[in-house]
DNA sequence: GAGCACTGC
């Protein structure tokens, strides 16, 4: 596969093997699939670095319990492994074999070019899982692909995950708040079921502590069980097959990493062989920023820089900006893609030969205290400053220019990232762990223990919601109704709310369009136009209400995208919102919830959402000038975000949705409310951090 | 009058 082409001329083929680990690559022409030859693929399945260590692999399944892989990307085990499996009769007698990935795309690509290579349909004997897509059949599908979130929700109705006879958790590394969890579940299950397999597959050398984690022995000291099968996990390295990258630092550490690495591109372009550039920056307005005074450089036609083709890349970009990034370099020039941490794991990039680090990406941190997370630009890990580096080496050998020096990487830079699960809120966690019978939260074996104080603010939130009682057991219905409901706690008690006040339509509607990012069009400079627009849907009680006007408008326009561009609202983002109300509605009827509508009664609906959120009440301070509120829990000090369509009402109560947090904290999706109210929904709540009600 | 790294159920 190791081809070379001349820039302008056609690009040699490529094809998914090349990159499970590295996300979705994007084909500039479609794939030639109908020129793949059964005994093509297994030629190209052979040539796999993964392929001389199937026996070994094998081996290791049959006689360890747990087997944890480390693995360079384009090894091939992602796609190969299930598939030796299969061939060893791990799949014989109804049973099944597992793979998780972290991402939903990464899942219906790899299990796509399964199928292919197995020469099957997909969703027959491969198939896959994401949520509200199940395109598998019991009894017929023996390999399967799913999301690790996927599978800690199958443990719900199948606490042993009794069909499945192996199970690889893939990109461990990642260490999201899912996978962490799902190790953690499976160890405990591995006690109940001794005979069930795991591989764990990690890009990075953090095996030795997944070894550990995993290494469990019978209470009689032996390290193997009663059938020879042995306890101690093995660990086997797979070599990947990317070309050599070459490292280049900073002499001297930089001030500004953004005027540096726009400095870079400069040089690379002035001095280096052709080849496209990946710059990685933190957010959208940083990137906004470097794209703008690269593209004034191209714009002199008389300078060498005209032939420079940059462009932006964040999750934020619409549909058609995307397809620039991924479309093919024009003849005779070099693109230059400046990205956020997307193009690290979720996006693949072809074609990039030249990285520039800057060694910062934006995290987030979470402050139980204030019970407020933050969005804060730190510096990476040795492990992300690695992957991004191979960014560089995917089509020829390429080149990585840090921008810091080699004693700040050496002595400084941490070997890993913070786990996710000690960055965050963990009530959605909490309650599933609860839903799964895991009494004791604080005792569980957490790969990497979250802060104890995450763990109690999480507790005080759900019982608070009623969610959890005295005991910290979850109450019934409506604690195993919410931990049903896929969605935060807040958001699904509010639910459960409105079957009672009888405003379950509207709020599901509210639930859906909670769940994406934003139903307005991102707009740079033509916030004019939206503001105007928005006045059209705007309702005095707030943005939640807003939202209802919307999407009834989507309706009545018959789900037309011109009715969206017309009104700056994200077409997709309201495709998404009919989609996840749809499958919402089925399940809350499956848990006994009734569809009614209050006909347009505001205030109801306004209860329902309190039930959920009366903690984010927030008081308007007396005599302030600038809009600024005080929140009731802890006397936080807030602001109604612009974007909201009471910005600048300022009534005198509000219940915000979410706190984002910049110069000041900003309230995102605000109603206002009566006090009243509030005592209403949560008497407990109220007494107990008001004793004095003298402030109503 | 301002801004959202990235996922997922």
């Amino acid at each position: 596969m190791s081809q070379f082409w001349k820039p302008g001329t056609e690009r040699p083929r490529s094809s998914l093997v090349d990159d499970e680990e590295g996300g979705v690559l994007f084909y500039s022409t479609p794939p030639p699939s109908s020129s793949y030859g059964y005994a093509n693929l297994e030629k190209q399945r052979q040539r796999l670095p993964v392929f001389k260590y199937r026996t070994a692999i094998l081996y290791l399944v049959e006689y360890h319990s747990t087997v944890i892989i480390v693995g360079e990307t384009g090894s091939g085990k992602t796609t190969q492994i299930p598939q030796y499996l299969k061939e060893a009769g791990w799949a014989e007698g109804g049973r099944l074999i597992a793979c998780t990935q972290p991402r939903r795309l990464a899942v219906q690509s790899v299990a796509s070019r399964v199928a292919e290579e197995m020469g099957v349909k997909i969703g027959e004997e491969v198939g896959y899982t994401i949520r509200f897509e199940d395109k598998t059949v019991q009894g017929v599908t023996k390999i399967k692909f799913l999301t690790d979130g996927v599978l800690l929700r199958e443990m719900m109705d199948d606490p042993l995950l009794t069909k499945y006879s192996v199970i690889m958790v893939d990109e461990a590394h990642e260490r999201s708040i899912s996978t962490d969890m799902l190790l953690g579940l499976l160890k405990k299950i591995q006690r109940r079921r001794p005979e069930l397999r795991l591989i764990i597959s990690s890009a990075t050398i953090e095996a030795e502590s997944m070894s550990n984690f995993f290494r469990t022995r019978k209470k009689n000291g032996h390290a193997t069980d009663d059938n020879g099968l042995k306890m101690e996990p093995s660990i086997l390295s797979v070599e990947g097959k990317g070309y050599p990258v070459e490292i280049h630092y900073v002499q001297e550490p930089v001030s500004d990493y953004l005027q540096s690495a726009v400095d870079t591109v400069l040089l690379i372009h002035e001095k280096e062989a052709v080849g496209d550039v990946l710059v990685f920056l933190t957010g959208q307005e940083e990137i906004d920023a470097a794209v703008q005074i690269l593209v004034e450089k191209a714009s002199d036609k008389t300078s060498h820089f005209s032939g420079l083709l940059v462009l932006p890349l964040y999750s934020g970009l619409s549909r058609s900006d995307q397809d620039l990034i991924f479309s093919q370099t024009p003849k005779g020039k070099r693109k230059v893609v400046i990205s956020t941490n997307i193009a690290e794991t979720s996006l693949t990039l072809e074609g990039v030969v030249f990285v520039v680090d800057s060694g910062f990406s934006k995290q987030r941190f979470y402050n139980p205290i204030s019970d407020i997370e933050n969005l804060v630009v730190a510096p990476i890990s040795k492990a992300s400053a690695k992957q991004r580096a191979g960014r560089a080496g995917r089509v020829r050998s390429g080149k990585c220019f840090r921008l810091y020096t080699e004693d700040y990487f050496v002595k400084e830079m941490p070997a890993e990232g913070i786990p996710e699960m000690q960055r965050s809120n963990l009530v959605s966690s909490v309650i599933q762990l609860k839903a799964l019978g895991i009494d004791n939260i604080l005792g569980f074996d957490w790969l990497a223990s979250p802060p104890p104080e995450s763990m109690i603010r999480a507790l005080e939130v759900l019982y608070s919601l009623g969610i959890l009682d005295e005991d910290a057991k979850l109450t019934t219905p409506s604690g195993f109704q919410v931990a049903e409901i896929p969605l935060d706690p807040m958001v699904s008690k509010m639910i459960i709310a409105a079957d009672t006040l009888g405003c379950s339509e509207e709020i599901l509607t509210i639930a859906a369009v909670l769940s994406v990012q934003s139903i307005w069009v991102s707009v740079r400079g033509k916030h004019k136009g939206l503001d105007e627009v928005k006045l059209r849907f705007a309702a005095a009680e707030g943005d939640h209400v807003t939202h209802l006007n919307v999407y009834k408008g989507f309706l009545q326009s018959g789900k037309s995208s011109q009715w969206c561009y017309k009104n700056y609202i994200n077409y997709h983002a309201m495709k998404k919102v009919v989609d996840t109300r749809e499958q919402l509605c089925r399940l809350v009827r499956r848990l006994g919830i009734v569809l009614k509508s209050c006909q347009g009664d505001t205030q109801t609906i306004r209860k329902a959402i309190l039930a959920g959120f009366f903690s984010h009440a927030s008081q308007l301070e007396e005599y302030s000038q600038n809009g600024m509120y005080k929140t009731v829990r802890n006397s936080q000090e807030v602001y109604i975000h612009p974007s909201s369509v009471l910005f600048r009402v300022n009534p005198k109560w509000v219940v915000y949705h979410s706190l984002v947090s910049t110069d000041k904290h900003y309230m995102h999706n605000v109603i206002a409310i009566d006090p009243s109210w509030l005592i209403e929904a949560a008497p407990h709540f109220y007494q107990l951090k008001r004793p004095n009600p003298a402030i109503f």
